[in-house]
DNA sequence: TCCCCTTTGGTACTGAGTACCATAAGGGAC
DNA sequence: GTCCCTTATGGTACTCAGTACCAAAGGGGA
């Protein structure tokens, strides 16, 4: 990979800031009380600008979440099967994948705290966070349909395997050390291993 | 119980005719090109008053919902275990559940496949419909510590059936008809009958 | 150094959602 | 029927998210 070049490395400032501004006015205020012209104007950019790097006020609560979608589903991938998943074999695999996540979220353990206190006390946030895990659940029904897995597997292992995570967060609550067991355990309940 | 006043029949009319406007717009111009005023003009209301029978532009799309999730509720507290439940007997009881769930929602078979085009063509609307989802979810949590559940099994037991419930959900596709043998197969396919 | 192209941020607009208030209209007491 | 009280209504005016457009600034390559 080549180094990024000045023009790139700015961009990533710009966004880095406008991550952290936000970040911080949430903290003082809490997410309703804050505007996007206020993080713009503590990040240094126009307004204009804010929207540039995220589609919505929403999206910067989930700022790199979308590379730790790419990085799980490249892992995912990664486990290739021999032969097509029986439910029973996608489950176990998943499992694997649904931990990877965990370790993967929880590694800013502030932040991750911090995240779960705006989720908890703003729906419309909720249904964001939600519509993240849907989309990881989707994109890994199609690695399981590519591994030959049938249409049922595909569309049931993924829901099942974010069900234990879900079951485990709640679980944990906002522990982050707490996360990866209760849903390991959710897994074992189940019978999963 | 008393049969309703003349205030309280203007006012269910008043809320039906919204539906119908904001479901007659939708299928028009599609839910993103209708604004709240369109609805209400077409509603012979003031656009105030729409905003009074639904907190948002999208809890319109879900309008009796709130009255399924209650009716989902009582008819699941109906089902009394005689002793706190294992993990594997509440899901039994959630299969119960879940299955009247399917036969609730598609009553009006017409209506449910013109939310579920709507749905499918809004994000924002997917996020709502999840939001019901998750909160069923929850109640039904409850519902299960109340009967003696351990907290494992509370939080574990409605996000599976929710699974089933989703993926038989993606399988069935539009149709209302085959939305429920496909989440019964799901279950079937977990080894819970 | 010069030119091109991308990024930036400012202006102006639409539409959701909220606060407030004057008015209309049930519903009960008589 | 009349009067009064309470509640629903809808209009006005506001904030803020999100979008479209445009002129200017500043990398990056020649």
């Amino acid at each position: 990979m080549s180094r990024p070049s000045l023009r790139e490395r700015k961009q990533q400032r710009a966004r880095d800031e406008i991550v952290e501004a936000a970040y911080a006015l949430f903290a003082e205020r809490g997410y309703a009380a804050v505007t996007v012209a206020d993080i713009a104007e503590r990040a240094e950019v126009g307004r204009t600008t804010f929207f540039r790097y995220f589609g919505d006020k929403q999206e910067v609560v989930f700022a790199n979440e979308q590379d730790w979608l790419d990085d799980i589903g490249r892992r995912h991938r990664e486990l290739r099967p021999d032969r097509p998943p029986s439910l029973a074999e996608a489950l176990s695999l998943l499992r694997a994948t649904t931990e990877a996540v965990c370790e993967q979220v929880t590694r800013d353990p502030r932040r991750y705290a911090e995240r779960e206190r705006l989720i908890a006390g703003n729906p419309e946030l909720g249904d964001r966070a939600a519509r993240k895990q849907r989309r990881l659940a989707e994109s890994l029904s199609e690695i399981l349909r590519e591994q030959g897995a049938s249409a049922e597997t595909a569309a049931l292992a993924p829901r099942v395997a974010l069900a234990c995570y879900i079951a485990g967060r709640e679980v944990a609550g906002a522990d982050p050390a707490a996360l990866r067991p209760n849903v390991a355990a959710a897994f074992d309940a189940l019978g999963i291993r």
